[in-house]
DNA sequence: CAGGGCGCCGCTCATCTGAGCGCGCCCGTT
DNA sequence: AACGGGCGCGCTCAGATGAGCGGCGCCCTG
């Protein structure tokens, strides 16, 4: 004895409905069209179709071969409110190569978004270096730097490089400056930020529609400006609550700046500019960043981001909760 | 450089279609509704779902856990104009499971069908014994005997007693007799048919609504028919052009009826009364038997079938060609 | 720079569709 | 036999939808 059927109703019921599924979803003919057909009344096939739907009989998938998953991006983005939202598949066990693909992705993104009436702000981030790699056709916009640079021990930095290139392949101007992302006063910020580079980019920086930018978590390794700060520093930070670190914009976990010495002592964006920018997209990786991404996003510091499926997944858990 | 984007319109557009879809497709919302929460206009959010449907983005499936293909037995219903279709998805390289198989979805294809008003009728075949045997509940009808047995040597004739099962299960009388299928010369038919339980049985064939029989092909081991059949009226029929045997009665490759000596010497229903039934199911398998098939359901023989995947999927490219 | 072609967009209007309702049938109960 | 609950059915009517059309801007070409 074999059980055939899978509704209670039998298999001649069952195949009235796949047909009628078929009719209606596969070739598209409209409930009445379908119901003329099988002789039944519109109501009739209304219900069948309704059925075969809750019963699992027609399913519906979203989604498409390739490296970004557009159903969790578009869950990502709903949940979160965003802008737009690329969540691409790669495994996230190299960062190296995660870091690749999000840029790659990333670069995508912009060269689709960007029209000739944006003009570009870039963070200095390693992720925003492997998009500015990856692009490769850009509308021919301005492009601002908005951070002054961190040089990291026995790191390539041709990435300071990174306005002019992005700027060439757009093919509009390049406003960057060499400075550091910090430095050790307030008097030697302010006079660095006076300088006519420095002034020129920051001056632009209220016109800037949409940036680019990574996000740091307040730990070791999750931050290029957590890993150059004192420790007693990182120490008073972390009591002020600091949960993420936007292009050295300092946030707590509601997303509201957190203003310290350090806020002094930076060259860059500060917290108001950047959540006045329409369009910031945070490049995001490691499920470590859970918490400051949350907090960059609550703060309206964020507005679209591009990240991988393990992290994505957390994001909606934790949003979620 | 990875290619992140499946469509030519950038990830952006990929994941803005991709959320329309959930919205539509998932979560039921009226393209009014999505236009309003998107600020599209409902023509945009219409020309984006057709978008997804077309690219493949929106995949939608239709099937169910089961011995039951309900898809291909929609397309096969659909092909052939059949009243009803039962395929079933069961390996076809062992004929006796096989015939269980079958057996048991048309026992429930049966017990779903038949309705109180029915008058059922039964061909004597092995899948109709298997169908017998599966068979746990039916409406109270009365049962009808259509042909006369084909005693095989060395098979259980217990199938005799066909009818009487049926209609024990069905709670109804049952029309049946003791006669072979064909006998050896007119007279002798004309005489058992005059029998008065052959005479009964045949009286009520006119008003059965429903019957049961297998499909037979005029080849060796095809037909049980056929094999009872001498050596030279087998190539007599061969050449009146003979493709299918329904219960008995055989027809030509367009399913028109082949008159012959046999005819004559048949117990059992004729091709009119058999095209009369309004709905003759017929339990079919093994892919020698397409063109059987085909001629039977052309001729209007049959209305109904019960099959497996493999026939099925032959029968339907036969139909295309 | 002008003209023509093409693609995207949103309109109108007729048709389709969904929500909710009341009817009649079936079945089990009193 | 009468009653009552549950279920399947099809109605109404307002709101959703599709087909086809014309407008508009962009790009290519002469």
């Amino acid at each position: 004895m074999v059980a055939v059927s899978g509704g209670a109703r039998g298999p001649a019921h069952l195949v009235l409905t796949a047909s009628v599924a078929r009719r209606y979803y596969l070739d598209g003919r409209s409930k009445v069209e379908i119901a003329e057909e099988f002789a039944l009344s519109r109501f009739k096939v209304a219900r069948l179709l309704e059925d075969a739907r809750t019963s699992g009989l027609v399913r519906i998938e979203i989604g498409h071969p390739g490296v970004i998953d557009v159903e969790l991006s578009a869950r990502l983005m709903e949940t979160f409110g965003l802008l737009h939202c690329v969540v691409t598949d790669t495994p996230d066990d190299h960062p190296a190569s995660l870091r690749g693909h999000l840029g790659a992705a990333t670069a995508e993104l912009l060269t689709e978004l960007i029209t000739p009436e944006d003009v570009l702000g870039l963070s200095w981030a390693r992720s925003v270096s492997a998009m500015a790699t990856a692009l490769q056709r850009l509308a021919k916009v301005p492009v601002i730097q908005l951070t002054g640079a961190l040089a990291r021990p026995g790191v390539d930095d041709s990435s300071i490089e990174l306005v002019r290139d992005v700027a060439r392949v757009a093919g509009g101007p390049a406003y960057f400056f060499y400075a550091p992302m910090a430095v050790p006063d307030a008097a030697t910020a302010q006079a660095l930020r006076r300088q006519p580079e420095v002034a020129q980019a920051f001056s632009r920086i209220g016109s800037v529609t949409r940036a680019v930018a990574g996000v740091g978590a307040w730990a070791p390794e999750q931050s290029t400006l957590y890993d150059v700060t004192s420790e007693a520093e990182r120490r008073d930070l972390a009591r002020l609550g600091v949960a993420a670190e936007i292009s050295g914009v300092l946030v707590d976990a509601d997303g509201g700046p957190v203003a310290s010495d350090l806020t002094e002592r930076m060259i860059g964006i500060t917290a108001e500019q950047m959540r006045a920018v329409p369009e910031v997209i945070a490049i995001v990786y490691g499920t470590a960043k859970v918490r400051a991404v949350l907090a960059a996003v609550r703060g309206g510091m964020v507005d679209t981001l591009v990240t991988h499926s393990t992290l994505a997944e957390a994001l909606i858990r934790a949003a979620r909760s």
